[in-house]
DNA sequence: TATTGTTATACTCTATAACTATA
DNA sequence: TATAGTTATAGAGTATAACAATA
């Protein structure tokens, strides 16, 4: 025992149930990956964490609010503060439709497409860590695997809103 | 199109990137588990989302509190006020240690242990839901891919905390 | 009547820092 | 000095309900 400490329970016992639980395994793989995810990035302000709706608003240009929040799950107020956030950092900006005056779309701006591409790099390099032990084979298995019990999910489960 | 609306953008576009990450994908897939299982539990009061800490302490009897935060990646302040609610629902109860007066050990009380066995239908029917459309092999692909991609997560990345 | 974006509000979850009592 | 548990506190993150403007 180089330098841990004694411990009070000699070793800790998980329980095969939990071992064998798909939802709880995903669940503390989730928490242990954001948070790695987290402390990774660099900087890029509050954008990180925004990675997946910068990227749907990029492949989604003039996006209205209410389906980007659909779009990630969220409640449409839920989006208000965070648009905010990445409009005062400069990642994107709103414009009102012309068509529908209650419509506001959503775009990147020059600025935050170009650090985009910059935080795509370390995104990518964090991904390569976290599947560095899969080969491309069971890296497909995987993400196949994942797709269809959330296929299944929303199947039994409306939008999962 | 039947009841569906008519929206703004056509169509959704996913961007490949993210539909190719484990990260991404893990994540989303989470938050819609986690949503269904809340909504799928019936009662139990506060018990189902701590179901992993409960059955940890069934298999642990008399853990004490620092360990218990560990083993389920919590810092143990957090730990407090769950153990606090747990307690005043009847499901565990705290010894002081007699070894070490500093500690308190966690035990299931009796209710909490009957109750728990009745829980664990509801979560194992929700397990059931989610990996429905996967045979026993490829569930246990699955949770073997889970496993590596956690161990090597955890190897790059300290213990999580 | 219904939808979009917004605001006000509250609740949950978590961490940090500082404290106490013990070791 | 270090550890176990606690408290006070603050910060994310999210949802609900209600509102104004527009459809």
């Amino acid at each position: 025992m180089p330098e841990t400490l004694m411990r009070d329970v000699a070793e800790l016992t998980v329980p095969g149930m939990l071992q064998n639980s798909v939802s709880y395994q995903i669940r503390l793989l989730q928490i242990a990956s954001y948070k790695s995810f987290e402390q990774q990035m660099s900087s890029h302000g509050s954008a990180p964490r925004y990675f997946g709706l910068l990227k749907i608003v990029e492949a989604n240009p003039g996006i209205p609010q209410t389906r980007l929040a659909e779009a990630i799950y969220l409640d449409r107020s839920s989006l208000v503060p965070i648009l905010e956030t990445l409009t005062r950092e400069g990642w994107v900006e709103r414009k009102k439709s012309t068509t529908d005056k209650r419509v506001r779309r959503v775009f990147l701006t020059k600025a935050g497409a170009e650090n985009l591409a910059r935080l795509e790099d370390e995104v990518t390099a964090h991904e390569t860590m976290v599947t560095a032990d899969l080969t491309p084979a069971e890296k497909a298995t995987l993400l196949d695997l994942l797709a269809r019990v959330d296929k299944t999910l929303r199947a039994n489960f409306g939008g999962a809103s």
